[in-house]
DNA sequence: ACTTGACTTAGAGTGTACTCTAAGTTGTAG
DNA sequence: CTACAACTTAGAGTACACTCTAAGTCAAGT
């Protein structure tokens, strides 16, 4: 397999960026990447640009935007710069999204600190009796 | 309906803590709960320990935890103290997988803040030039 | 010539977590 | 007495995001 020039095999994007090949196919169907371009044997060859893509979108999936909504973004960029506004909307809506779930997880774990903090309370008074029912 | 005592039914409990009725029983079938106490009409009644215990299970879920591991949790739960060391294990393994969760979000903001940033620079050069056009 | 392995497609199948439906019971209000 | 709302059950249905299968093409290595 000599891939001469800087484009990649469908498996070797799946290996740098973390998405099985499958849907690397997936995303292509359901138009979250344009099509890829094809060598001459009809193999898929992904561009940087591609790659860079496809990087953002796992970026957006790994912090909770919906295939829908990046569907949405995606046909906004396929659009042009004309878009722009729209994007960047969309991107500080998601921003606070991610942010108010950042929140949840603060506390979450301010919680999960006092618990465990308290059960391991009840752990240490559990041993210590033990230890006096063992003298 | 007069519910006298400090019970609630399964709709004030679906409202206090944000779950559908149906995701109550749900989760009552699948032991993420023991089996709520009935009044005499065959009627859930929830104590205040089920509503704090469903809104801990309810944090769990909104912090990524599995139902498959909320299920185990639950069984050591109704095992008493002595699954307390295994609890708190899981507990702390969670609070790793958040806080590793709190790292890849901080990361996108980064990113997400670039972008916006980049995003808006191109806009605003945009319209200066429209504005250049127009003089 | 033949095997191997990476790729291709359309479409079917899977896992997770709900979410809803249908049919029935019960208690209160008009 | 009747209507209505809230509840009950078992089990079916849904949404989402993949994930896999089957059948086939193609180029390289032995």
């Amino acid at each position: 397999m000599t891939t001469n020039d800087d484009t990649l095999t469908i498996q070797q994007v799946a290996e740098t960026i973390g998405l099985s090949v499958h849907t690397l196919r997936y995303y292509e169907r359901i138009g979250l990447i344009h099509p890829i371009n094809r060598a001459a044997n009809t193999h898929r060859r992904y561009t940087q640009d591609d790659v860079g893509w496809l990087d953002f979108l796992n970026k957006l999936r790994a912090t909770g935007m919906s295939i829908r909504q990046m569907q949405a973004y995606a046909q906004l960029q396929r659009q042009g710069d004309a878009t722009l506004p729209e994007r960047i909307e969309m991107l500080k809506v998601h921003r606070r999204d991610v942010e108010a779930h950042m929140d949840v997880l603060r506390e979450f774990l301010k919680l999960i600190h006092y618990k465990i903090d308290y059960y391991e309370g009840l752990l240490a008074e559990a041993e210590s009796e033990a230890v006096l029912e063992g003298s």
